[in-house]
DNA sequence: TGCTATTATGTTATAACATAACAGGTAGCG
DNA sequence: CGCTACCTGTTATGTTATAACATAATAGCA
């Protein structure tokens, strides 16, 4: 069940690899871990899930919401947010703020913050496999030039915390 | 023109400090930098820088649009977004893809990539002054509490680079 | 000065992204 | 059965952002 070792070193997105194989895995991962958790990967949860992973890129929740709607699974902006929104709390789907969008993970079943290389010219997204430091490394590795790197951290300010000390 | 010694060890937002002192400094800063390459900071550019370094903290467009209306300095989308564009593409301003909002740069001058660290509970934006690696390390010293980090780099995929090779 | 190229602003209209709120359906369980 | 929990369907609206075109100010230069 483990990826082919020739598409491993790449970042997905820019390295040619079998892809049927790595959506069936991610879906089967998918699977399973929602059955470990208790969570329903029902129909319009796993279809968008596979709408991601078959097109391997990043897209809006509104391109999502079209596929489903050819398929009848549902037409309305909630539909769709709802599904991307369980998806990226299970950790299948990432959210890219930069590009309002939404891709598939990677390398799902790691809990992993998320690190993206984002062509200005083509728009292909790869996830880098990586711990935020490594991310210069990386990108020279994989040959991605890049422009400009944005880091985000969310959680709590010293005034916010729930103090412990009283 | 330099920052006050005692206000450059914490990041921005966490941290009190000489606030008009800042604002003053930041403008300064920024009319000295437009005039050197030879933009201009008209009067819509300055007060919305004038309006996201008073309020220090994350805005978003259409809050700085309201400041600019009830000046009489526009009122229609457009007017702020060009603005802020403006101000970014100077680097005065960052735009924070994870809130949608923009903020005055906390360190102007200095040729950056931001790094912020985001309160999820009173929304308090802190610019780190650092170099994307030791984010771990300098929210730890200020206190911040990491939930979640992200990081989004933009650039050129190996297929869209200008080839150098023949 | 007068021309023209550039840059900035004003305005309309609409695109694109996202969510609140409520109604209805279905599955599991006591 | 009747309850609860969860998921889906739908309406309506809120929020963020930009395209496109018209007008005005400015700068550079013949």
């Amino acid at each position: 069940m483990a990826n082919d070792p020739k598409m491993t070193d790449t970042p997905l997105g820019f390295a040619a690899h079998d892809h049927s194989a790595c959506v069936k895995f991610a879906l089967t991962s998918a699977q399973a871990t929602c059955a470990a958790r208790g969570v329903q990967l029902t129909p319009v949860r796993q279809r968008s899930l596979e709408i991601l992973l078959e097109s391997h890129a990043a897209m809006g929740a509104y391109d999502v919401l079209a596929r489903l709607d050819a398929e009848g699974l549902g037409s309305k902006p909630p539909v769709a947010y709802r599904a991307l929104s369980f998806l990226v709390d299970q950790g299948f789907v990432h959210r890219i703020e930069g590009l309002n969008a939404f891709i598939a993970c990677a390398h799902p079943g790691d809990k992993h913050d998320p690190a993206f290389m984002i062509c200005t010219t083509c728009g292909t997204v790869a996830e880098a496999q990586i711990s935020s430091a490594a991310l210069g490394t990386s990108a020279a590795q994989s040959g991605f030039q890049i422009a400009q790197t944005l880091i985000e951290a969310q959680g709590l300010c010293p005034a916010c915390q729930p103090q412990v000390q009283p």
